[in-house]
DNA sequence: ATGGTGGCACCGCCA
């Protein structure tokens, strides 16, 4: 039995973060890790940097914002980005590791839950659940993982009173991920820890001390089908991660498996 | 604390 590690990351920009990224694979040499938040268009990908390092690597970006990429330690097959018809191809990629459907997304985040990106991201998660169904089933070996952007419970976030409002904690958008797991995932973090609060993959950078503070969030995930939540051996939030010289807000979420 | 910081772009947008 070969161990398998998956692991998610919002880079909030993979240039600026590519020597955190690169320490990273070296030390925890995972067989995927799905990045979001790349901000890089394709062009300025450090593609060879990764492969001297002797990693592959499938990206989508634009200017500015958003692009997604899997660095896997051998190529990843059936590479697709976006959804069906194409669209959303810097928020998505899907592929095949080690036998395993791969699905890594940039959720939309929503501004805020009066404004219209708010509907569209209700929306675009139920395009995720669409995709599960027109592809999958559970009983198939499926990992959907990235910034979901969605805190799914009270215990996974700091305030959950004062931030009811939020789009990443509003009740709309818990119960629309509750929906998209319903068809057959599991929170692979809950799967290992269940009710315990604290476990953040979040910081704002506009908080003054959010670590010493507590003021995280838990919006990185890691969604498993029951095949491979049997084989999960552990789950852990790479917090040693965050002593980078220029951390991203956000952090590394690993999972194992023995497969 | 209704601000704050960070990244990328360009003269603001997004988180």
């Amino acid at each position: 039995m070969a161990p398998l590690t998956v692991a998610t990351f919002n880079a909030n920009s993979i240039r600026v973060r590519l020597s955190q990224i690169l320490d990273w694979l070296e030390r925890v040499q995972p067989d995927v890790l799905g990045v979001q938040e790349t901000k890089a268009q394709d062009d300025d990908f450090p593609r060879d940097a990764l492969a001297e390092a002797g990693w592959h690597a499938v990206f989508r970006g634009e200017k500015s914002y958003n692009g997604v990429a899997l660095i896997t330690r051998e190529p990843a097959e059936e590479v697709q980005f976006g959804f069906d018809d194409g669209s959303d191809p810097t928020r998505l990629v899907r592929a095949v590791v080690r036998g395993i459907q791969v699905i890594n997304s940039y959720v939309p985040q929503g501004k805020s839950i009066e404004h219209a990106d708010y509907q569209v991201k209700l929306a675009w998660l139920g395009r995720i659940r669409e995709l599960l169904e027109a592809h999958h089933t559970p009983q198939d070996p499926i990992l959907w993982m990235g910034d979901l952007n969605v805190a799914p419970e009270p215990i996974d976030i700091h305030d959950p009173v004062g931030l009811a409002d939020h789009v990443d904690f509003h009740i709309d958008v818990r119960e629309k991920l509750a929906e998209v797991c319903s068809w057959g995932l599991v929170d692979l973090l809950r799967h290992h820890h269940p009710d315990e609060p604290g476990h953040y993959t979040y910081w704002d950078y506009r908080a003054r001390n959010p670590i010493p503070e507590g003021k995280g969030w838990r919006i990185d995930h890691l969604m498993v089908t029951p095949p491979l939540a049997e084989r999960s051996t552990k789950v852990w939030i790479d917090v040693e991660a965050r002593l980078a010289e220029r951390p991203s807000d956000h952090t590394f979420l690993v999972g194992e498996f023995d497969l």
